[in-house]
DNA sequence: CATTAGAATAACACC
DNA sequence: TATTCTAATG
């Protein structure tokens, strides 16, 4: 039984410390911070300054002597806020707190409980993290071990339900009956099975990090009283995305003390698809009785202009607890929106207006790229922006897009890694078996499974034991004699106490691999040489293997320390907690965002999420905000066309200008362009047929489209085609990019039933199609 | 066993 | 369109 720390004597001796950084904070912030017993609920709007509230809060915690560093659990949603966090503290208290050791997210902070408690799991504390990527290769295991058709049943599919299971903290024996329906009601089973591989692989995957543990705090009185005791104060960040297994470990480990402060804005909530749930929000009151609720609604960030924008389009929320955010700056820029013919004229025009803003346009001065996003939602839209900024050289950085951790190379040399690590990571064994490519093909691999299945050992293990007692192929010894040699070298060198990076370069060496890249001659093998070198470095800043895997596989958002200024890409997700002077919020198309998906799946609550997206998308901005959409898109490689999202008719007319871009609803004049707006007679010339645009026949027209014919315009032709009537005829002769050329044999609704002149007789939908005079060459 | 051509399929967001 | 999977061939 440790002593309170920090209470009595002590705490008196430090409150006399100066708190400067309580000056710098309004009567709302300012109670946040102070008020520092019992549950505290922070709603917090966009951009009012919550992040400096809780930095404060954190630092009055420790100088009043409440609670030493390491007496605070502080969760994060990121792990950019988790840094970020940490500097702020260090700053506040003007030296750097050395440990805020449960300072993380969630994910991170589970890591460290269960790496304590494993074996209560089932695990050893040396568990591996799989990530995505073998979940779904596992899973596939599974489920091609029941029999099941993985073509209906897929193993992304499982994962999904799998997923959400976890994320309501539900074990196997506890999913209810009536969510069991999936795979021919054999999920649960499934699970279970699932389950048993990952403790076999002494491996856990995400949900598991959260799992485990609340069952573990669920199921030990004496371990959770320890955490009870140990955390003093509970901060959590994000509140309005913690979903149901997060809840309930906050839950249990506040519910003594109560001394629990949860910061959210349930108009910011955007992660229902990962099993987040607003009412956690909602209900604080209820869990926690007597909560003191704090509103903070002063904006900092953003001119009044945008902040009205976004006020507007969230108002259209039903389900929100409602906030009134307010700022007393008065001048500023309105909302920019523009539409444009298809995606890479977006691009283009996006470019072109960041490079004017570089040099100085309008009344803003020149910016720097670092001060500029573009937040897209999904993030097959990063694409068009970066083949676009290639070519005219504009430096622009990549958060969250395809991720370096993920490259095939980085992931053999990782596999190798692991392995090297602990011989019973089966998956990362498979992997790395026949990589690089040493005659040991799948009769090689069945045979060491048999071995390791006769002696109930890991793969690894197998391989070894098929090799001594002669029961693997004669033409496969000598390739395995020289991978197990390998394995237990490495392993030998790292227990000697080898530096852990040249190990690397050693293992990388040895196993062959950077000679197989070495010969490769495709384009690509020198980048991932390049690759190879740079994961080889960034091991330097870790202490050993383990180490760094366990990074990497928490801690995937690729911080790119650059000095040189770039302009940032990424997805409304990604930007939560972010701001930036100048914003581009490009492809607001109905279907895309809204994204389709998304309501299809979940009807009006999906709608709404995206409307909290959209609304986290503009309360980024705090000077220049501009929303554009395009009438046409590349998806698959198909042209498909599309209404401007609804969120623009949300967007009220009084806060927007509307930018008319060469080319579209026969536009064109110059000062529409970058560079070439800024005030003077030519604004005031166009003012008015602006506003028309805003409510122009065209507009209109787009707009009734919505219920007459969707999509498939596959013609560049000039802007006109837009008019252009869609119809059919019966007989008429037609070009679908599938099936070729045919007839039309009869129409319903927007189907076609077309008989093709090589493909027969098929049902197309008629947007598909197109009018066989006009196939564009 | 490896290579290859052709087919299938994909893409919503993240720790 | 770009990647991944499959079956057929070397």
């Amino acid at each position: 039984m440790t002593t309170a720390p920090g209470s009595g004597l002590a705490a008196q001796a430090q409150a006399a410390r100066p708190q400067p950084y309580l000056d710098a904070l309004n009567p709302e912030q300012r109670a946040a911070v102070e008020t520092l017993d019992g549950p505290v609920l922070m709603l917090a709007g966009a951009g009012t300054g919550k992040t400096r509230a809780l930095t404060a809060r954190i630092a009055h915690l420790l100088v009043t002597g409440r609670a030493r560093p390491n007496e605070i659990l502080a969760v994060t949603f990121t792990n950019k806020a988790a840094r970020e966090m940490k500097q702020r503290v260090g700053q506040l208290l003007g030296e750097t707190v050395e440990g805020m050791p449960w300072l993380g997210t969630f994910h991170a902070l589970g890591v460290k409980i269960l790496r304590r408690h494993a074996e209560l799991a089932g695990l050893k504390s040396s568990f591996t993290i799989l990530d995505t990527d073998d979940q779904i290769r596992l899973l596939r295991q599974v489920i091609r071990a029941e029999n099941i058709d993985e073509k209906r049943w897929t193993p992304r599919l499982l994962a999904g339900i799998i997923d959400n299971w976890k994320n309501r903290a539900w074990t196997p024996d506890k999913v209810p009956l009536a969510e069991a329906s999936a795979f021919n009601g054999r999920a649960p089973q499934l699970y279970a099975a699932y389950q048993a591989r990952l403790k076999s692989l002494n491996a856990v995957d995400f949900g598991d990090l959260l799992l485990h543990v609340v069952t573990i705090f669920q199921t030990h009185e004496d371990i959770l009283a320890q955490y009870r005791r140990w955390f003093r104060y509970i901060l959590v960040d994000e509140y309005q995305d913690t979903n149901v297994a997060q809840y309930l470990w906050l839950r249990l480990l506040a519910a003594e003390h109560r001394n629990i402060c949860c910061v959210g804005d349930d108009d910011q909530s955007i992660y229902g698809w990962r099993g987040a749930e607003v009412g956690n929000i909602l209900r604080f009151e209820n869990d926690f009785p007597g909560a003191t609720v704090i509103r903070l609604e002063q904006n900092y960030r953003s001119t009044p202009h945008i902040l009205a924008a976004a006020s507007a389009v969230i108002a259209a929320n039903e389900n929100r607890l409602g906030k009134t955010l307010w700022t007393d700056r008065v001048e500023g820029e309105k909302l920019r929106l523009i539409g444009h013919w298809d995606g890479e004229e977006e691009a283009r025009w996006i470019g072109e207006d960041i490079e004017a803003l570089t040099r100085g346009s309008r009344a803003l001065q020149p910016m720097s790229l670092e001060d500029m996003a573009i937040l897209v939602r999904a993030s097959h839209q990063m694409r068009a922006f970066e083949d676009r900024f290639l070519t005219i050289g504009l430096p622009y950085r990549v958060v969250g897009g395809p991720r370096f951790y993920e490259r095939l190379e980085i992931r053999d040399a990782m596999a190798y890694f692991r392995v090297t690590v602990s011989f019973d990571d089966d998956l990362a064994f498979e992997r790395i078996f026949n990589t690089p490519k040493r005659g040991l093909g799948e009769k090689a691999m069945q045979q060491v499974v048999a071995a390791a299945r006769a002696h109930g050992v890991s793969l690894c293990e197998g391989l070894a034991i098929a090799l001594k007692e002669g029961s693997l192929g004669a033409r496969y010894r000598k390739a395995a004699t020289r991978l197990v040699e390998g394995l237990l070298r490495w392993r030998a060198s790292a227990r000697d106490g080898v530096n852990h990076v040249d190990l690397a370069r050693t293992i990388l060496e040895e196993s062959g691999y950077t000679d197989y890249w070495t010969a490769d001659k495709s384009p690509e093998a020198p980048g991932r040489l390049e690759n190879l070198k740079e994961l080889v470095k960034a091991l330097e800043e870790f202490e050993n293997l383990q180490g760094f895997l366990e990074h990497v596989a928490l801690i995937m958002d690729n911080a790119e320390a650059g000095e040189d200024e770039k302009l940032t890409i990424m997805t409304l997700h990604a930007a939560k907690g972010l701001e930036y002077p100048v914003v581009y919020l490009p492809g607001w198309e109905d279907g895309l965002f809204p994204s389709q998906r998304s309501m299809d799946e979940t009807g009006l609550k999906g709608l709404e999420e995206e409307r909290r997206l959209a609304y986290v998308g503009i309360t980024r901005a705090a000077l220049l905000c501009t929303v554009s959409f395009a009438a046409n898109r590349r998806l698959y490689g198909q042209w498909q066309s599309a209404l401007p999202s609804r969120f623009i008719d949300e967007l009220p007319a009084e806060h927007v200008e509307v930018l008319t871009p060469p080319g579209l609803y026969g536009g064109g004049y110059g000062a529409a362009r970058p560079g070439g707006m800024s005030g003077g007679l030519a604004d005031v010339e166009t003012r008015a047929s602006r506003a028309d645009v805003y409510n122009s026949p065209g507009w209109r027209r787009m707009q009734a489209r919505a219920t007459g014919r969707a999509g498939g315009q596959a013609s560049r032709a000039p802007v006109v085609s837009l008019e252009a009537s869609a119809s059919f005829a019966l007989g008429e002769r037609v070009f679908h990019q599938k099936f070729g050329y045919g007839k039309i044999t009869a129409i319903e609704g927007d189907k076609l039933s077309v008989a093709f002149e090589k493909a027969g007789e098929k049902k197309v939908v008629a947007s598909y199609v197109s009018g066989s005079d006009d196939i564009p060459f």
